[in-house]
Parts: C-alpha cells; sequence; structure tokens
DNA sequence: TGATGTAGTCAACGTGGTTGACCAATAGCG
DNA sequence: CGCTATTGGTCAACCACGTTGACTACATCA
C-alpha cells in the first residue's frame, strides 16, 4: 500500500495506522461492552445508534449514511430490532416511511457506549495529551475537508 | 460511539475520523488503480503484496497478519494467484509449507500501489505539510504503541 | 386523473468469511 | 528409531451480510 523500503512502525503507510487506530478503538469499545454485559452489540450498531440518537430515522437515510442498499439497512433495523435496541414507528406525514427510533434499551446502550467511548479517547489523551488529540482531530478533520459538512458515508466493520 | 451533543465536524469521535481517513486512502487507491486499467484489484490485495514484497510468505503468516483462518487466507491466495498476482512455491526444507511469491505482474501491480499511494500521502502533505503528517504519523504510532513492534493484524475492507 | 418518483419490502443470489475434519510433514522425546 | 504431538495446508459445508431486480403502497406533479 505504501512505499516502505526498510519498514518501521514510524514509517508505516497512514492508511494502515488509521485502520489500525480504527481498529483499536472499536475494539477496545465492544471489549468493554461485553465486560459490561452487552453481548450482542456488533459493530455495525454504533452508526445507526448514533444516526437515532435525537430523532427517529428513516431506513433510507440510514442507507445513505451507511453506505449500502436499503434493503441490507433493513435488515440490520430488523436486528437491532429483535434485539430490543430500535423500534419502527409511523410516519403521520408520509404512510411510507417507518422511521426507527431508539427504544429505552437502545437509550441505554448509547449513554453505556458514550461513556466507554469518552474513555478510550481519555486514553488517547493520557498518552499524548488532550491538545494534542485535539490537534489530532483537527488536522484529520481539515485533510477530509469535513470542516463544514456532513461526514461521508463510510462502512468499515 | 461518541458522546457528541451538537455533532459538527471538528468534535466527530476519533474511530470515525480514522475510519473516514482510511476510506478516503484506499478507495483514493483503488479508483486510481481502475483509471489505469487494474481492474481486478481488490481492497485485501493490498496486505497480501505489501507482506510478499521482500521474500515469499506462508499461508499461515498471511492469516496472522491479515486477522483471518488459514483457509480464508488460501482462498485469498487462491484468487490473487488466478488473477496473476501471486504463485505457490515449495519450501525445500518444510515440505508442508507452499510460500506464496509475488509475480512479475505482481511486483508491477505493487510498484503501481507504492506510487499511487505515494501521491495521495503527497496530497495530505500539500493540505497541511508534510512536517504535520509526519506529527500525525509519529503521534498515532506512539498511542497505539508501535514504536518497536510489528503492526497488530488488523482487516478493514 | 394519470404519470412519475420515492420508501420500503420480498425473494433469491453471491461473496468472503468460519468451522470441523482430515492428510502429510515435521519436531521432539524416550 | 519408533512413537506422539504439533504444524501447514486443504476440503466440504455452512453462515452472515451484502446486492439485485421486482414489487407494492404512497406522494407529487401537471
Amino acid at each position: 500500500m505504501g512505499q516502505v523500503n526498510t519498514p518501521t512502525p514510524t514509517s508505516q503507510p497512514l492508511a494502515r495506522l488509521f485502520a489500525v487506530a480504527f481498529r483499536s478503538l472499536v475494539d477496545g469499545l465492544h471489549v468493554a461492552l461485553r465486560d459490561r454485559g452487552w453481548n450482542d452489540v456488533r459493530p455495525a450498531f454504533g452508526p445507526v445508534l448514533l444516526a437515532c440518537r435525537y430523532e427517529p430515522t428513516s431506513t433510507t437515510a440510514l442507507a445513505q449514511l451507511m453506505g449500502m442498499t436499503k434493503q441490507a439497512a433493513s435488515k440490520l433495523i430488523d436486528t437491532m430490532d429483535a434485539a430490543g435496541y430500535l423500534a419502527r414507528t409511523v410516519d403521520t406525514s408520509d404512510a411510507r416511511q417507518r422511521p426507527v427510533a431508539l427504544t429505552t434499551r437502545g437509550r441505554e446502550l448509547l449513554a453505556v457506549v458514550d461513556e466507554i467511548y469518552a474513555d478510550l479517547e481519555q486514553e488517547w489523551a493520557t498518552v499524548v495529551g488532550q491538545v494534542e488529540v485535539d490537534h489530532l482531530r483537527a488536522t484529520i478533520t481539515r485533510v477530509l475537508g469535513l470542516e463544514s459538512g456532513e461526514l461521508p458515508p463510510v462502512r468499515l466493520w
């Protein structure tokens, strides 16, 4: 992926470092969830929980957010519904829509995810300092040109 | 995944920024590969090409590197063999082993990947400066504790 | 009111993984 | 040197999670 003549950690391609960093955070989250008894949470649940945090979200919107087909998003919603984290609702102004809303259990999970994830990022701050973490965040945001817009769809799980 | 009250790009969870950054680099690589006529290269080929850069690599080692079963690694190798990028060899000192080596075409692909990827990272340097990119790399390496060891297995594609 | 587009679902399919079993080869031990 | 345990790799079957194309119900527009 990257031209590395004498591969050392400090000369690893950024892509791989991003992949390892992402995996480290997500795996850390899921290990901590399981430690607390949340045994049926899959990585794909994360983006859905976040998307439904403030208001019910349509299947089409979730599909776009996650870069998958409406059918696949619907299947994922079915799985989370069966697990008790989401509930399908009806839209009084558009009968085609079946927005999904967090259940009480879904909100509880989201709260735990927030807490655990805050700890994980705090661990980063502990190693290099909060200023450095904020700088990291700002640099990546700048390069990706995300200062003013929504994040693009991304699926990594 | 992260506690964000008023979600803005600059306060996005690091995990999601890493995911988007990774996706941006890998998708950029594959778009450029296709532009140059390399139409059958899949994201999973990347780690294999890199792993076989300097010497043939065993199926077991590839499986460990990529965090998958030997069977899955063998299937992937079969696919890359059929596409002409790898060739299975024999190990004269251990007949059980069937190390895989890059073919001429595999080396050509790896050279193109190196070139494209260097350009992609250069784009990052163009936006924020090479010093900033090196700093990014060093910071993530430090947090992940990778200064002195091999990268852990990671699969993201 | 008819045409067109959208939201969501259905059934079937394909891909890329895992699992458990197996075989051949190697390493180590008594 | 023979035996046992381990390792490298393969086999067949299975599973999860995506896609595809078709379809229905609903909304919008002229």
